[in-house]
DNA sequence: TATGAATGAGCATTCATTCAT
DNA sequence: CATGAATGAATGCTCATTCAT
């Protein structure tokens, strides 16, 4: 990621924190990156643009934090959960700025936004999911779902009163706390007939509800951002970005036409060279489409 | 209430749910609302005036109803806690815009509604701390703001389903499962030597030590008044009242400053010169103050 | 100057002196000047700072003259009299926008403007003393304020008639025979056991007791720093620099609340804790205060 | 005059004293007046109409008392000049309200007031002309109409030395004064061979340029409220106001019948009845219609 | 690339005037 | 006559975005 990009997105996390969005002016943002008005929307297309990378960074951050702490053979699933529990205190204490910001909940009038929260936070609840039923086994199975947002729940609550009144989070000795609530909940409902309250597939059928043209434009923007900032910047860097910079344009069409779009998509890949992240990247981005 | 005022406040709530507050101009306020623009500033000072109304016309159903059930001796602390989850169920199910607006959280920049809201939850969760602790007796006393605010937590989660995925809530159910899973959650504290995370009294010392603005400025008020009445009428009486609006006035702002409100008082004090009386209003006035 | 903001300038005389202030919306002076309603706002603050920079642009262009005139050794008194009763037809002859706004006198709700022109109003008489005292001799001494005054009223008569019925000025008639009135009444005064009506001591004893908000503001800037630079680093010091800024801060509000300076100041006093440097600055600024 | 629309006007010689006319809302004047908006629009078509109507009220208590003097034949001319400036003198130090307001000289972007003052000060002037001349006799002749304005305009500036200074005028020894600097001036002009500069008759030809139909408009409406308030209220007040009403209406068209304007005021003179009051002003409106 | 002056639509708020009661 | 709630045009000001340099 460019440099001052970053500054920009780091002054705006401060700024979002501070005051919000709408009390926070484009002038205030450079102002305080140090960076010119002009280069701003170099950088990006809009002030929306910037809220969505602000996400962007923040979950992305803790998304791959999640997949690591997974795929760590070496931590047992309930050592896994409490270290996440930890992870997201350590996340709010150190980063009050976007804390503060997330808090905000799901204000933000953008509905891009909004459905990145939305999504990020099912990947962080299907996450515990999976720990939970490795945890508890497949009695927990029906319950498992309900059982990751009760412990969500729990948790949050106590990242408001941190928030609000500044009450010190220890985080080992909360992650134990709720971990130890949850092993109440888990054998309370396991010992007594229950009915399970939410379904995850109910809630979000194979994982993938259909996808807005908006959603998908904004993640084809973050794949091109994401090409230009992490590959040598060689000639097939360049076509690469055109290429995408092609499709975009072609997908903000009323009628996008579709053997175009395939095209791209493949001449994309051949110009990935066998980079697999390159390669992830533009499949995650194109299986969804139809 | 005026039946304008109704009108405005409801268009307003279906508006700030929609979007939220700041992109909704008083305009789309006003054209929902079917008043003129005019009508508007004849009920509300200012847009913010009518966001505090918005939250108080709520806020005020909430507490008038909890108390009602509090009261309410046939029921038992069971079924209250139960009759409260179910009552915040059908307010949600049945105010979906001001739920989104709720659910917005703390994000209201402004920060007497910031502080309302905060009062309220507080209360909200203080209330359920009552009715746990009759619940399962003085055994759980030390743990009982802690399950207090589980409880709630829980809850809220699930609301976040019903807003976000329309995923319908059975209040009845609902409330049962959650109270099932308190009682899992009580009955495991209580089991196991269980070191509490949240005190009540840390937080809100002596139930509410943090006074709000508003009653501060009551009693400042009164303060005021009981100089202007018991003291005789020279130069430094007028001088104390004057001194007094002052302060009244820099802690009307937004962001007093604090400087201002103690050298003043510092003035005051000298005014008073060793009157134990007005000496005494001044220093229970100030003294919470930091 | 600014090229823009010289014609958002030129563009308000014109508009302030067809109709007023109030009456000539920002909209009308832009449209005017052909320029942005962003770029207004990008040279002035506020519309009410255009009005301040309207006056200063033409206050300053006469004071300049009137030091010009006094510094040249080629002219007599009586000569620069003239030369500045000729200045000053030409101004107005010249400049009927500017005129007619100026005519309406100390209207203009502003109070920094009030100031403005009354400060000028009382250097241009003090100017014109000057003249009359050298013209006279030490004879005139006690009247010299009267006959400036005198001189003022007289010249203001016939701007009126231009302004108004557009009656012209022939500039060195008029001076010729205004210096000749002022003749007639100087030697009138001398000639006749005479009490002065005004003395320029009584309404601005010193030359300038009644010290402006600009000066008093740096006085007390540059005793907060000496305060800062002078005492020990100590909480008393840090309280008291925050007492300074809450002073200057309400001294730079159109209408200060006195209650709150002199409280402050009292606060300060009981702050320096005897200490005999600060008393004394803080003395020196606050006493010419009422 | 009726009740309320006198405490209308003295309440809006006091707001627009301390502010000014647009700083002042016509809710603020109905609230201190305690009087209801729409009284306020009973008495006052426009806001404007009051302005005019406050200035009417000050300006024919002038006009009154200088006549009164005039015609009192136990002055001298020294001794009429003395007291008129003695009156004018009282009016600025009783009425600062007004003052305030008159010191804001032709600024009321009012046209009609304009003209109204303008029209005040010409008959002012002309007055102490009057008066100069049957002072220093015919030898003055040419110059009496600049003498009176040198006057005028001295008077004025010690006026300001009271408002913005709050120097306090001693009426006597200020008259006294200012007599004798006329004295100076007069004997100075008549000594000297010496050329006028305004001649009252190039500026005011035949002392009644032609009036607007607006400002005509306005006197009409003055003569109307004049007859109901100064006569019995009888039938023939009635038919005469609604004389009044029929003439303003027609006045009011593009083109105005004159058969018709000329017969109702035919009409109305016979219903004056042989009242000297009524026919005076009626004559005084009509005379100069074409 | 980078700048920041320039743009103008949009906003909250005010207030003279009207009119149903 | 009297009221004051209602109206809506008009105003000062902000700020996301553009673009000449």
């Amino acid at each position: 990621m460019n440099d001052k990009k970053l500054q920009i997105i780091q002054a705006a996390i401060k700024l979002f924190g501070d005051r919000d969005y709408h009390t926070t002016s484009v002038q205030d943002i450079v102002s305080l990156a140090g960076v010119s008005k002009g280069a701003f929307y170099l950088h990006f297309h809009s002030k929306e643009e910037l809220l969505i990378a602000v996400f962007s960074y923040y979950m992305d951050g803790q998304s791959i934090y999640l997949k690591e702490i997974q795929s760590n053979s070496s931590l047992t699933p309930r050592e896994k959960i409490i270290n996440a529990i930890q992870f997201q205190c350590q996340v709010i204490m150190g980063d009050q700025d976007f804390l503060s910001m997330h808090m905000k909940g799901i204000a933000f009038m953008n509905n891009t936004v909004k459905e990145m929260m939305i999504d990020h936070s099912m990947q962080t609840v299907r996450w515990m999911e999976q720990q939970i039923l490795e945890l508890y086994g497949p009695e927990i199975a029906v319950h498992s779902f309900d059982c990751a947002n009760l412990l969500n729940g729990m948790l949050k609550e106590y990242f408001f009163y941190f928030i609000v009144y500044a009450h010190p989070i220890n985080s080992q000795q909360l992650a134990e706390y709720l971990m130890n609530r949850m092993d109440d909940i888990a054998y309370g409902i396991m010992n007594k007939p229950t009915s399970p309250i939410l379904y995850a597939t109910l809630i979000c059928p194979e994982q993938s509800q259909a996808i807005t043209k908006e959603t998908w434009l904004q993640k084809a923007h973050s794949v091109k951002d994401w090409i230009e900032a992490n590959t040598d910047s060689t000639k097939s860097t360049e076509t690469m970005v055109q290429s995408m910079d092609a499709i975009i344009q072609e997908a903000l069409k009323e009628q996008p036409n579709q053997i175009i779009i395939k095209g791209m998509y493949n001449y994309l890949i051949s110009l990935a060279n066998g980079n697999p992240g390159i390669i992830e990247k533009l499949t995650l981005l194109f299986e969804g489409q139809k």
